[in-house]
DNA sequence: GTTAAATAGTTTAATATTAAACTATATCGA
DNA sequence: TCGATATAGTTTAATATTAAACTATTTAAC
C-alpha cells in the first residue's frame, strides 16, 4: 500500500493517548494509597527488592526502570533519607555502589502492597485477570519494540 | 471467592507497569520528531482545535487533557509566545477566556502531523491498525473506570 | 438588593524528571 | 605501562506538572 488513511496514523494517535491518559491517572490513584508518603518510583524499587533480587546497583535500577541514572540518584537518595533502604560501597569496584533494602523497608513495602490491594481487586472485579494478562502481553510488545526502536 | 491470589494484584501491577513504560517512552519519541521545540501537550492542543473545534476556553481544553488549571494556562503561555493560539476575553464573560489557533498553528500542526507520521506508518507496519483500534477500545474502558472512581 | 457560594483562570511553591556536564574509576590497546 | 576510552554515579539547570492559595466574576439564596 503506497498511501496511509489518515485515520490510521489517528488510531495510533488515539491508542497512546489513552496510553498516556491512564498512566497519569493510575499512578496519581496508587500513590494517594501509598503509605509514608511513597512515591510510585520510590515503591517500584522497594517492590523490585521483595520481587527480583535482594541487592543491586544505582545503574541495573535505573536500567529495570527505564530512567535516568540522574533519576535513580534522587529516587535512592529519598529512600535512603528515610531509611528504607542502604547504599554502600561496592567493594569489587570503587565506581559501583551496593544497594539493599532494609527491613524497615520490607516491612513498609509489605503495607504497601496491603493498602493499594483493595484498589487491584475492585479492578479485577470489572477487568478479570486473564484479559489483563492478555492485554499485558500485547502491551509488552509494544513496549518493546519501543525500546528498541531508540536505540536505534 | 473470598481471597486474592497474589499473582493477580501483580497480574495488575505489571499491566499498570506497562502502561507506564510505553507512555514515558512514547512521549520521549514523539517529542524529538515534533517541530519547534513542540511539547506533546502543546501539539495536543494544536491537534485538538484542528479535529475538535475551532475555540475553546482554557477551562474546556483542561478538562479535555485530563490537567489541571494550572498546567493549562502554562501550555497556552507557551503557545501564545510563539504565536501559535490567539487567547482573548469572552465578551459574554469576564470570567472565561477565548482560545482560537492562528493560521500559523495550524501550519505548525499540519507540519507536525507529517513529521510525526512515519514513525506511526512504521510502528503499524508491525501492529495492525484493526488490532491497535480494539486494544483502543480495551484501554478507554480502563480509563473511563479510573475516571469515574476518582470522582468517588 | 445584598451577601454567600460557586466558577474561571492565574500564581506560587514543591517535586519528579531529563539532558548535559562533571568526577572518579576501570578497561583496553599499543 | 601509559594514554585513551568507556563506565558508574552525581550534580546542575531546565521543564512540565500538581496542589493550594489567590483574584475576579458570576450565580444563587434569602
Amino acid at each position: 500500500m503506497a498511501e496511509q488513511a489518515q485515520g490510521d496514523t489517528e488510531a495510533m494517535y488515539n491508542f497512546f493517548n489513552e496510553i498516556g491518559i491512564i498512566s497519569q491517572l493510575s499512578t496519581a490513584m496508587f500513590e494517594q494509597r501509598l503509605p509514608d508518603g511513597l512515591t510510585l518510583s520510590q515503591f517500584s524499587v522497594l517492590n523490585w527488592f521483595a520481587r527480583v533480587d535482594t541487592q543491586a546497583t544505582p545503574g541495573r535500577l535505573a536500567k529495570a526502570f527505564q530512567v535516568t541514572g540522574g533519576a535513580m540518584t534522587n529516587t535512592l537518595k529519598k529512600l535512603e533519607a528515610k531509611k528504607l533502604i542502604t547504599v554502600m560501597p561496592d567493594e569489587s569496584s570503587g565506581r559501583k555502589k551496593r544497594v539493599t533494602m532494609t527491613k524497615k523497608g520490607r516491612r513498609l513495602r509489605d503495607k504497601a502492597i496491603a493498602s493499594t490491594a483493595p484498589l487491584l481487586i475492585e479492578f479485577a472485579e470489572l477487568f478479570p485477570v486473564e484479559k489483563i494478562r492478555r492485554s499485558t502481553r500485547q502491551l509488552a510488545q509494544v513496549r518493546q519494540y519501543l525500546d528498541d526502536y531508540r536505540y536505534r
